[in-house]
DNA sequence: GACTTACTTCTACGCCATGTAGAAGTTGCT
DNA sequence: AGCAACTTCTACATGGCGTAGAAGTAAGTC
């Protein structure tokens, strides 16, 4: 189970972009306001949501064990289970998981990897 | 637009482990005996379906580009546009991609990778 | 302690993907 | 022309997701 919404993953990048626990709240003035840098739509204003909306998809990512959060303190205050690199870490594992030929997979997806992200993985796995 | 349906991917297995193309009512037989090796399932036999319903789901993988069909012949015949391996490693880079820190995503999933794997890795990268 | 206010949970509805398949249309053979 | 095989159309159920109002709960105020 691994895929997200369009909004699912739009909160979880503020949880993951910001360090500290948020509410729902915060979060509803931040999906208001971001302009979402980093995809192609430039200029793309969010969306002016109700509160109950975004505690809703708390919920559901909390359900899905991506989020996590503090019932102690009055507003509730969410913050992502893992990180962004770990999440993304752990869907290419998914993905690749589920192959049985994984060294074939494995061939192809480093036959596509950029030179310097190739250079990357070299260091990371040591010259052996 | 990655993730497929419990049955379009049983299809596409299929389609993937045969080396030629199928007919719908093939791949009807194929699914109604195959015993799903790979998931956990052992003994989950698989289901009696109609024909229109693997023509209808062969029609959606068409659609998403997964599948070619050869509209020459009277039954037409299905096959995978490209491979598992290629496909999956497809996959791989599309949830890599979505990530700001591509580097850091590349560090988690290699540390989390079994030696073999990272072995073959080394050997596919070369050291350069 | 009742009231108000902030916050959470429940319930709900529309949309779209997917599993599933019958009805209707098409093509080729005899 | 008529039948048989095959394809396309249409359709319905289920479930995830976006969205939010209604109802419930807690916390501070007078």
């Amino acid at each position: 189970m691994a895929s997200l919404g369009e909004l699912e993953r739009a909160v979880m990048d503020l949880l993951w972009a910001g360090q500290e626990a948020a509410t729902a709240n915060t979060l509803r003035d931040l999906l208001a306001q971001s302009t979402h840098p980093q995809d192609g739509t430039a200029g793309h204003v969010g969306k002016d949501l109700a509160v109950t909306t975004v505690l809703t998809v708390l919920s559901r990512l909390e359900r899905k064990g991506l989020v996590e959060r503090e019932r102690g303190t009055r507003p509730h205050r969410y913050q992502a289970v893992s990180s962004r690199a770990d999440h993304t870490a752990e869907l290419m594992h998914e993905v690749l998981g589920s192959a049985p030929d994984r060294e074939a997979v494995l061939a192809r997806f480093i036959g596509s990897v950029t030179d310097n992200e190739a250079e990357t993985l070299r260091k990371l796995l040591g010259r052996n």
